[in-house]
DNA sequence: TCCTTCTATTGAACAACGTTCAATTAACAG
DNA sequence: CTGTTAATTGAACGTTGTTCAATAGAAGGA
């Protein structure tokens, strides 16, 4: 074969994107296979590499196009709900029900493979805070008192721990269930902290 | 080769848990490979297969000795510290310190790799679950009233927490760092928290 | 001492992985 | 119709986990 011009460069990028994207979704990560892809989106192994410089970046794109349904689910959830804490509570059950619905596509956002091999591209982590800004905002309800980095300090703290819920959530039975389903967790979480912050007036550090 | 009796069964076993978590404490996930356990016990590749089922058995137990050290890094930080909020302090910044030290052991622990991949073993749930008696046990303090379950609750709910902060502190710069040291996240968690228990005299839900 | 028996240990072999790159082939220009 | 170009291929390489027939050498009996 030759070129073929079925396909133009970056339609070949998005068929790559969205075939990689199912498999992840579906087999975990063991399935995301080079020759997986290609064979999916109807080219040989080596056109993968055409298109991206090896598997990892695949994946870091991917992940971005999972950064951006999360996100969007999570905005999603604020509609319909009016007050403060509420508001918190639904982006809570938001990004955990997200969590629980794509469990593999999740989990590869946080996955060492990516995160520690060298840098990450600046998109990436503009994205990252993107997510953290809808928590601030959110949040500015309940601090009063304090500069913009406390308030900052307070979303990440919730969002961490929210993030930690939802880890929990994920593995397995014999670690995660011990009774208390995740959403009790995340709701307890959220209920405390924040009567911690109204109690306080802010942040105590 | 035949057989050289140089070391018992058990032996070998512990020499090749000792060169797994060598490995992996030192190169990760990547560079623990049966061939390179194999040579840095001195024997061959399929001598691992005599003392494990496979790889991912191999992994479990470098775990579960993780996690024993893990408790006993969380319990010698409560040595010397007598206030109930210090001691909390204490654990979470014991339990963020061991992961900053052992990043690759510590995440090991919560990889999917192992988690999804069939049921774990009972053993391994009870290692858990002590880990977090620990927590509940030093959160009686601040649970006067409340059944308890609502304490395990509460205690899983703060662990979960603390838990995620240690999650961000290991992930890339891009995503983590935006200021604010782990542990002022863990610092503003747990103090928050605690401020919420003390307000609510139990836990909302 | 030698020979047989038994088994712990081996390492070649297999399938599948990411990645590379010379060869190929289809589209285009003249 | 022919020559040029470059998109696409897939065989090949070095790894990986895992298997299992072959083997080496200790143990026991004559």
């Amino acid at each position: 074969m030759g070129r073929r011009a079925e396909h133009t460069r970056d339609q070949q990028i998005e068929m790559a994107l969205t075939a990689a994207r199912d498999i992840l979704r579906d087999e975990g990560r063991a399935g995301l296979t080079a020759r997986a892809v290609a064979q999916r989106m109807g080219y040989s192994v080596g056109s993968i590499y055409n298109l991206f410089e090896n598997m990892g970046e695949l994946l870091m794109h991917v992940n971005l196009a999972t950064l951006v349904e999360l996100s969007q689910a999570v905005e999603a959830a604020l509609r319909r709900v009016e007050q403060p804490a509420d508001r918190i509570k639904a982006m809570a059950h938001a990004y955990l029900a997200y969590a629980a619905k794509h469990p593999y596509l999740w989990r590869s956002l946080f996955d060492p493979q990516v995160e520690l091999k060298g840098e990450l591209p600046a998109w990436y982590g503009s994205r990252v805070r993107s997510l953290f800004a809808i928590i601030e905002r959110e949040l500015d309800p309940y601090l009063t008192t304090g500069s913009d980095r406390d308030k900052q300090l307070a979303a990440r703290t919730l969002w961490t721990g929210v993030h930690g819920v939802s880890i929990i959530q994920l593995s397995d039975r014999t670690v995660a269930a011990v009774g208390h389903p995740p959403l009790a967790l995340a709701d307890a979480l959220v209920a405390t902290f924040l009567g911690g912050l109204e109690a306080t007036a802010g942040l105590r550090t």
